[in-house]
DNA sequence: GCCGCCCCTATTGTATACAGTAAGGCGTTA
DNA sequence: TAACGCCTTACTGTATACAATAGGGGCGGC
């Protein structure tokens, strides 16, 4: 059941504690006694000192003033923004890739991918196992933009903002796979990526740009759909740090 | 002499050896031994630690697979990329701002910016101190436009990006106060600035967006002209962490 | 003389002890 | 009965002690 017992006892409970959080088993606004995570995770408040100040740095706790940490609560407003940030790094990504003017031979990994992701959405009927090996090729396609963009800076930059797991670009895709027109979301997304990639090939830059942009904005659309309807919104990552306004 | 009489430890010894960094005191490639920091700073290895793991998340210092940290050091590559991510940024931010469709009110203290910009770089001969005056309002400008793009997920991303501080708007005027072009270069910086602003008055996202690209441009051009001359280099701040590959 | 192995030391990862502070509860008084 | 104040308690900030590991230096063998 110990899934890393060969790391750190910092590593681990930096990634137990992620869970936790992200898991709801701590809930937004709720202070995160340094204790309480030391009896629930077995190890001394040194580690989860740590952990709890690289959660802070992520974005995913508070500090507050008197001292200590709560659990970040996010507005629908802020997982808007958080999507749109992504879609504008995405764009500088698939810019920088198009502007480097790589070989076809540098492209083939992502040729396949997208080669893949036109197999799966051309079927008819789409099982939950489709689902996951989509959003699994979906975040290998994102992946692969930002390493074509050969840009650590970007990179880093990208990973913060995808450290709020509502941000990724596979987030609503297990929503939208409970809409009637699921299939043809997917068919508009997998036109986005092979634009993309023809963008990239060709070495058209704005082009590849507004393109990633323009598919972030499905991500933005399902969200829409999503806070319509709580039920649909628990299936999204992180779904417990979600705080609507009342209405 | 003590800046900070008030602050915990753990922010005085961030802020400490933030500063120890930026200013060259500790080298890139050097390890960055607790035991020296404590002696150093005369506080405990605990609040050494907090700030190693900030700057870490900051991006200053690497961890090192064997333990402990290292002072990072940047290519101009790393800088290039960092000020094109800035301009993206900086874009995102006009790009809001303008289709928030803000009223003149709100806008009102950035035309107050933009307008004292204008009559500092109306003289003819610029001193040592307009450089400097300089310097602070057009922070000022940029900070406003991420201000008025309302979205603390782009502050906190733009923030990241910012703590390299070669990176920052401002981070290169000093190289360009040395050139014979200099007053030039803030003519043309200052149009941009007239520019985002109308663009932003009347709603235009799209042209706030390319406005802010290019203008990040011109710190990207000073670094260029930096690279070329080491000494023009050591103006720039954090020029220790600096390290450029042998021609 | 050079290379390799072993031991020692320095440094970090981890745990815990101590102190200061803020928050909450209870009691008293108006 | 409600409000105010004091006291207690539990928490975090800080310091330090202990253990494990990695790296370096020295010694010995080839």
């Amino acid at each position: 059941m110990d899934d890393q017992p060969r790391a750190s006892q910092t590593v681990r409970t930096l990634l137990q504690l992620r869970e936790l959080i992200l898991n709801g088993d701590l809930s937004p606004g709720e202070r995160v006694s340094e204790l309480g995570i030391v009896e629930r995770l077995g190890v001394s408040r040194t580690p989860v000192r740590v952990a709890l100040v690289r959660l802070e740095e992520e974005g995913l706790v508070d500090c507050l003033p008197t001292g200590g940490f709560v659990v970040r609560a996010f507005s629908e407003t802020d997982i808007a923004d958080a999507i749109q940030l992504r879609g504008v790094l995405e764009g500088m990504a698939a810019q920088r890739a198009a502007e480097r003017r790589l070989s076809r031979d540098a492209l083939s990994e992502l040729r396949d991918v997208v080669g893949s992701l036109d197999a799966l959405v051309r079927q008819r009927d789409l099982t939950i196992d489709d689902f996951s090996d989509y959003i699994r090729l979906n975040d290998r396609f994102h992946g692969l933009l930002l390493h074509l963009a050969d840009s650590p800076v970007l990179k880093r930059s990208m990973e913060r903002v995808l450290s709020l797991p509502f941000a990724s670009p596979g987030a609503f895709v297990r929503v939208q796979a409970e809409l009637p027109e699921s299939r043809e979301i997917l068919v508009i997304a997998q036109e986005h990526h092979r634009a993309i990639l023809d963008a990239i090939e060709n070495g058209e830059g704005s082009r590849a740009d507004h393109l990633a942009r323009e598919h972030s904005r499905l991500a933005r659309r399902n969200l829409d759909i999503s806070v319509k309807n709580q039920r649909q919104l628990d299936r999204v990552p992180g779904a417990s740090l979600i705080r609507l306004r009342r209405a």
